[in-house]
DNA sequence: CCGTATCCGATCCGATACTG
DNA sequence: CAGTATCGGATCGGATACGG
């Protein structure tokens, strides 16, 4: 992805960072401690590796992720939020309750129910 | 826009209310009043119409926006957000927050001092 | 002022295969 | 385990025109 400097406002920026059908989840899934790539792919439903990839250096091109290599063999890479990132995140936690809330109003709770998600009503 | 029924996250159902171009901006648009079709389209650069009306009706399906004819004429339609947009608002606001820290960091501030954002550092 | 429809290029993303 | 490359269908969004 080409990094913009013609934005014209706040928003489209953000748009930019968190646009794509996996970034907000990547970043929740990031959200109590650094996780390798493999971890990730494994706690994410359905997605590929290399939309994994993809998204994970678009979000480090935005400054929200960074990684670091892991000395050693087998080869092992931490992927963790930034300060940045960690801000964003708070925007997600409220963006998935009001997710949580959809699905309330929708019977999905079934899913919820599974993932161990609790919410009320 | 079809409303599915098979989410497997709370975060994918987040990702389908505030996904494409311009959904964040205009609910913050929307963030002190309601709104004309035309007040909107005004405040956004770069909007059409076209665009405009397709994702305030998916805001609606989502429930996050609701419309309420306005009597007489000539013909003058209020959208506003409802207490579920208001929630997801509170997040938008978190994320211009790092968009604008995001500019500042890039020395893009003109657009910031040209429309009288505030900003530190 | 409000809303809908069509056409068309740009972008996204899933599948798949391959490298270190 | 970590990462890159390509191909093709689906979706997105801009331009434009038209109707209530």
């Amino acid at each position: 992805m080409k990094i913009r400097n013609d934005y014209t406002c706040p928003l489209e920026i953000v748009h930019d960072i968190i646009k794509g059908k996996w970034k907000t989840i990547i970043i929740f899934q990031m959200r109590s401690a650094s996780v390798s790539l493999s971890d990730l792919e494994k706690s994410i439903t359905g997605i590929s590796q290399k939309m994994l990839l993809q998204q994970l250096n678009e979000l480090r091109q935005f400054g929200l992720v960074d990684k670091e290599n892991a000395p050693g063999y087998p080869l092992h890479v931490d992927y963790y939020l930034t300060e940045r990132g960690q801000r964003i995140l708070k925007a997600i936690e409220i963006m998935q309750e009001v997710g949580i809330d959809y699905m309330v109003e929708h019977q999905l709770t079934d899913i919820l129910d599974q993932k161990g998600i609790c919410y009320r009503k």
